[in-house]
DNA sequence: TTTCAAATTAGTAATGATTACTGATACCAT
DNA sequence: ATGGTATCAGTAATCATTACTAATTTGAAA
């Protein structure tokens, strides 16, 4: 199970990063498609879960019931538009400490944290819906 | 579309409230079917649904791929057991504060918050797995 | 450069959670 | 008691994702 070089795996890792914001499995299909046009949505599947698997992206679960995938592998908060879905990341340094607050009075163990903030997106604020 | 009595829902509801983890609707059709069995899990996602419309019920999504209901209908924050994948209520206040500090330099408008701490719970530790 | 095993693919079928549909039943105001 | 309508049980459909398979691609060794 070496893993060996595939151009759709390529195409699908760079047009992931190509994106700031979170594309889906089938939104990365759609678009590889452009350049393979008989690649398979599976093979879309199989690669960003290798990829995800491998630490060269992120596997984003925003509770909307699609995966999202995010080649901005630090950790980071993300907002999620109230309005029009929309998911962004958010600049602000994740907040180390949160865990040990978190863990007062609670007998297991934390050791990290994740956290989604809601509201309206600057477009949806600008559309004044 | 009044809403009417019905026992079935009934029972729904009074089962979510007695636990304090967080069923599936899976696990509620389980248990409700001692008491009804012939209730359709359509039924019982009809209902747990209309429940967590309502503001009686939370719904919940920890990210791993099923939802999950909560008498416990006050904001607050959620633990997932990275071991047994448990799901458990922290009694810490929702940081209104965090909402204010991820907002900086962030163009749209941040009105709410969650959050999900991940470790090992008392349970997993014990058995030091 | 040819060769060949192993990894990867396209295409399709299967899965699992959830929702939608339908004719029969239960609720409840009159 | 009755009639209108919400709800039900049962089942089919949907949607995202994963698994399977025969054919193709990759890459290292001959």
């Amino acid at each position: 199970m070496a893993l060996k070089y595939s151009r759709q795996r390529e195409a699908i890792k760079e047009f992931v990063m190509t994106r700031l914001d979170h594309p889906t499995a089938d939104e990365v299909y759609m678009n590889v498609r452009q350049e393979f046009p008989n690649i398979s949505l599976g093979t879309v599947y199989r690669n960003l879960t290798l990829l995800s698997d491998m630490g060269e992206l992120l596997r984003l679960r925003v509770g909307d019931g699609v995966d999202r995938f995010d080649a901005a592998i630090h950790p980071h908060y993300h907002f999620i538009c109230q309005e029009c879905g929309s998911v962004e990341d958010l600049n602000i340094p994740i907040m180390e400490s949160f865990n040990d607050h978190a863990g007062k009075g609670f007998g297991g163990q934390i050791l990290s944290h994740s956290a989604q903030f809601y509201g309206k997106c600057s477009n949806c604020l600008k559309n004044n819906s």
